[in-house]
RNA sequence: GGGUAUGUGGCGGAACUGGUAUACGCGUACGCCUCAGAAGCGUAUGGAGCAAUCCUUGGAGGUUCAAAUCCUCUCAUACCCACCA
């Protein structure tokens, strides 16, 4: 068969050609004769050069809008550029270009670049994000939030690179460095504009859940948003001077915290301001070392986020001469000023219970604070567990491990009788006047016959284990003390009485085993804890804990907040979004300053607000680029009055992306952000694709953006998009992601030109599943098998009878349109385009290849290669586009004979030729014919027998 | 440390609600064609074994007539969050 290959260039010309002549992708968006399907991907930024990733990116969403299409949808697949952004500035730093000329360049080859794929993107709904005919809208949406309370002005950090000498934004942060030239970076406090996301934490975690997206994605923006539901508690402030050392002097202020735990707030024993908390300033003319206060806070000033993040030892200082009251014990407690307290999160402030909290163990630990336990955990013993039904008693127990230092070994007991099997400490109860050290030393008399031991350690904790006394129909909660204790050698042991000896007998065992020994779970906790001591965080019953005493902590955890004063609130990780950056190529902020500094919105007359151009950039200066600009004072002077100034930030580009997909419905409009009298129509968005990059930050942001818009009736729905899919990404030939610095950057364009754009488009499909992320390496053989494919198809073409397809051929075709259609829809278009292979195989065999089966496959395989597609449409008489046609019906084949699986128990010995409607005992009977089965068998005889009609028999027989 | 997802040939990956594990492609081997090579075509290709047959979906158990799929434990990898009270 002779294989002639088909000249790609020319074929991608005319059908492109063609396409733009019938005017094929130009959606009309009023058009009701069609159901609406709004098919997204994320707009790129214009860098440049397209690159695979991007191909990727566009190409396959491509296949999606072709295949919807053909199921007769009106498609709504648009594009745009996402042109705001730092790499024109920088380019402009770097070689003085101006970084609109730059942009736009870019974006001039990039729209060559993304035809020459072959999608079919509607180019008419085009937005640029920094034309002023967007960001007019983008500043008017801005105004609406700032009207709304949803746009504030605050002081905040921003980073600074010393030794760029400019301001970052914190996208340009990488690790706490400077991403241009790696110096560590600084803070420095500046006024900027917030967008308060955190109002809508909430409904922006409740809404995700009926989202049909997956289960990574929701999770991993619920954990961004971070919720947790907790109270805040008041601590009283009193002050304590050399002359009212003894009661204080109540203050008259109080410090809030938020707890998660309000169980553990009679463990509370000191509270933690973070250094930067307001309520320091107040604080420091009344405390006793306010030089010591002040110096810790400025070192901490100092520090930027990622040192303090990093450094391992926590530090401190103590606000000395003031107490707090803890609210439930009424006690006085100390106020440290600590950098392990973050000022952003919940009050500023905790309450420290060292007992119960990694942190605060730690930092009670380097600063000799006390602990007070208010919770013991309470495991039920396994092999003794209680019974329902019967009281629980308290007792008090101690548990020794002891030590021999001459063999370094521990005494341990295996126990006999009712608890044989079971090994653990030397142990026993704390009888009435006992203290819990004399019972230990009691214990170890009694059960080892060793006097004379050293008690080194003793556990600050107890804990509890239940266990049923079945001879006094109790269960038994005991409570119990822990100890460490030495002997050196055993010279004077005795003998151990014959009583004891019935019970138990005493093993030494090398420190590494007793763990591993040790049965019940309850003395296994407790022999980690004695090795290092930590916070106990686990659940438990109350002491140390006034009336609430032998509660659970959990049941009794909103009775402590109600009976201390406290608020039951939740706490959101997530902080307002700082949209203020102190760069040039961005949305200016459509605000000014009246002479007293107070910001007033840009009249809608006005906006768009342009971006001045007589801008001086280059970096070195401590402030905006704008405030270089003569043109923008005077702008603002002339508008506004003397004594007015310009807001010299610009907005971050999320902002700019957070409404696009609003805006493609009507790009031009000059007197709304979008036709509203479409949104009805076209909302949500049905199909999001992009970058998993984006779940977090541009995904969350657009949400909130719908959602603000939604509260102002400015859109139908709570919710911007439907279904999301993150795609893989592509990896560079050696495996390691793509980047420039790698030089491993996969250009399209040669493989293009060697192999034509429908081949790549089909390798990169074919690679692996596209509703979900992977990473898929770049193989040069996987385009060029594509390619042979596409050859395949095309040499068929040569071969055509008019004949009707034979019934072998059209159930190939029945069944690959129904495959192809189904992965399609689900985005495996791997799948699909296998089923396409499948399907030219049964081509290539038949003796004849009808015109019209053939046809048919061309439809098929439109989406896919849709340049191909099209020149053998017309090559074989099609009129009009191959695009313009339906999905082929999958014509279900009605087979009347099925392959019948047979199985002897569980196990396959053979199939059978069966009608799919053929009874068990026929299927039987024919199974019974099959030589290995009957084997198998041999003398048994089957007990029974699991017949799928059409599918399996399994004959059962009773194992030999 | 916590969460989520994923573990199937030499590689990318198939297997719908439990019902022929390894579709499709790459790679590899052999053969045909050719003066020769390339291309093309054909055959084979999870492992062991001459074979009958046995083993195989990260590992160990379990449920079931039947498990890649469901359950329990465990190991590994990726991503997200992380001094978040």
């Amino acid at each position: 068969m002779a294989k002639e290959r088909f000249d790609h260039k020319a074929i991608e010309q005319a059908a492109q050609k063609k396409w733009e002549e019938l005017d094929l992708y130009t959606t009309d968006l009023k058009d009701d004769s069609k159901d609406p399907y709004y098919l997204l991907f994320e707009f790129p930024y214009p860098s440049g050069d397209l690159h695979i990733g991007h191909w990727y990116a566009f190409a396959l969403t491509d296949i999606f809008a072709r295949y919807q299409r053909m199921q007769g949808k009106n498609v709504l697949f648009p594009i745009g550029f996402d042109a705001f952004g730092l790499p024109a500035e920088n380019a402009a730093i770097k070689h003085g270009i101006d970084p609109k000329k730059w942009t736009y360049e870019n974006m001039d080859r990039m729209r060559e670049q993304i035809r020459s794929m072959g999608t079919s993107v509607d180019w008419t709904k085009e937005v640029v994000t920094s034309d002023p005919a967007y960001y007019k809208w983008t500043q008017w949406l801005f105004l609406k939030f700032f009207e709304q309370g949803l746009a504030e002005r605050r002081n905040a950090a921003v980073k600074w690179c010393p030794n760029d000498k400019t301001v970052l934004a914190n996208e340009q942060v990488m690790d706490g460095r400077c991403e241009r030239c790696g110096h560590e970076v600084e803070e420095k406090n500046l006024t900027q504009w917030f967008l308060t996301i955190t109002k809508y934490a909430d409904r922006l975690l409740r809404d995700l859940d009926p989202l049909p997206w997956r289960e990574e994605m929701k999770e991993a923006q619920r954990a961004w948003i971070g919720e947790s539901e907790g109270a805040k508690l008041s601590f009283p402030l009193h002050s304590y001077t050399a002359e009212s050392a003894a009661e204080g002097v109540d203050m008259n202020m109080a410090i809030e915290v938020f707890t998660t735990r309000p169980d553990t707030l009679y463990g509370a024993t000191y509270v933690v301001l973070a250094p930067e908390h307001p309520l320091v300033e107040t604080l420091l003319p009344a405390a006793l070392n306010a030089d010591e206060m002040r110096a810790y806070r400025t070192a901490t000033s100092r520090k930027t986020e990622r040192e303090r993040q990093e450094e391992k030892d926590k530090t401190g200082v103590l606000v000395g001469g003031i107490m707090a009251i803890n609210p439930a014990t009424n006690e006085p407690i100390p106020v440290y000023l600590a950098d392990y307290v973050l000022v952003s999160y919940g009050t500023g402030a905790v309450m420290a219970v060292p007992a119960h909290d990694e942190r605060d163990f730690e930092f009670a630990q380097k600063f000799g604070l006390p602990m007070k336990q208010v919770v013991v955990t309470c495991a039920d013993d396994p092999n003794n567990p209680p019974q329902e039904g019967f009281p629980d008693v308290k007792r008090d127990t101690v548990i020794v491990h002891l030590r021999d230092t001459a063999t370094g070994k521990f005494a341990l007991l295996d126990w006999h009788g009712s608890l044989d099997g079971i090994t653990t400490a030397i142990m026993g109860g704390v009888e009435e006047g006992q203290t819990p050290v004399e019972a230990a030393l009691a214990e170890i008399s009694e059960e080892a016959a060793i006097e004379g031991v050293r008690i080194v350690k003793q556990l600050p904790w107890i804990t509890a284990a239940k266990y049923c006394a079945s001879h006094k129909s109790q269960n038994r909660c005991a409570h119990t003390y822990a100890f460490l204790a030495e002997i050196d050698g055993l010279e004077s042991q005795g003998e151990i009485p014959e009583n004891e000896q019935a019970l138990h007998t005493l093993v030494w065992v090398d420190e590494s085993a007793v763990l591993s020994r040790l049965t019940p779970p309850h003395q296994k906790q407790m022999w980690q804890l004695l090795n290092e001591v930590t916070a106990l965080t686990d659940d438990g019953y109350l002491i140390n804990s006034g009336v609430f005493d032998g509660r659970s902590n959990r049941e009794a955890l909103w009775d402590i907040v109600a009976a201390a004063g406290g608020e039951r609130v939740k706490n959101y990780r997530l902080r307002d979004w700082l949209v203020s950056r102190q760069r040039y190529w961005g949305c200016p902020i459509p605000v000014v300053y009246d002479p007293e500094g107070i910001p007033h919105a840009i009249p809608a007359e006005h906006l768009p607000w342009l971006l001045p151009e007589d801008v001086d950039f280059t970096p070195g200066k401590n402030e905006s680029p704008l405030a270089s600009s003569t043109e923008l004072k005077e702008r603002v002077t002339n508008i506004f009055g003397e004594g007015w100034t310009p807001e010299y930030d610009t907005l971050d580009t999320f902002v700019d992306s957070s409404w696009y997909y609003l805006r493609y419905l009507d790009p031009a409009d000059d007197h709304d952000f979008t036709d509203q009298s479409l949104l009805k129509k076209w909302l949500p968005v049905d199909r999001y694709s992009g970058g998993s990059e984006h779940t977090t930050m541009h995904l969350l942001y657009s949400r909130f953006f719908h959602k603000a818009l939604y509260d102002l009736a400015l859109v139908p729905t709570p919710e911007p998009f439907n279904e999301r899919f993150n795609r893989g990404l592509i990896l560079g030939p050696d495996g390691a992601k793509m980047s420039k610095s790698k030089g491993n950057v996969i250009n399209p364009d040669d493989f293009v030109a060697k192999y034509g754009a429908d081949a790549v488009r089909m390798y990169l499909a074919f690679i692996g599943p596209y509703n979900e992320p992977g990473n898929y390496p770049w193989n040069l053989d996987g385009v060029e098998a594509m390619r042979k494919f596409l050859d395949r198809i095309n040499a068929l073409s040569e071969r055509l009878t008019d004949a009707p397809a034979s019934d072998t051929l059209t159930r190939a075709l029945g069944i690959a349109s129904a495959k192809v259609g189904t992965d399609t829809d689900r985005f495996k278009f791997n799948t699909a385009i296998s089923a396409l292979m499948v399907a030219l195989k049964e081509f290539e065999a038949a003796p004849e290849v009808s015109r019209e089966a053939y046809r048919a496959y061309l439809l098929m395989l439109a989406p896919f290669a849709p340049h191909l597609a099209e020149h053998l449409y017309e090559k074989t008489g099609g009129e009009g586009s191959v695009h313009e046609g339906s999905w082929p019906e999958a014509v279900v084949a009605q087979s009347d004979t099925a392959t019948i699986i047979v199985q002897v128990n569980g196990k396959k010995r053979g199939e059978i030729m069966m009608a799919p409607g053929a009874t068990e005992e026929e299927a039987l009977h024919e199974a019974m014919k099959i030589e290995a089965v009957i084997k198998v068998i041999g003398e048994q005889s089957p007990q029974r027998t699991v017949y799928v009609p059409g599918r399996i028999l399994n004959i059962v027989v009773a194992k030999a």
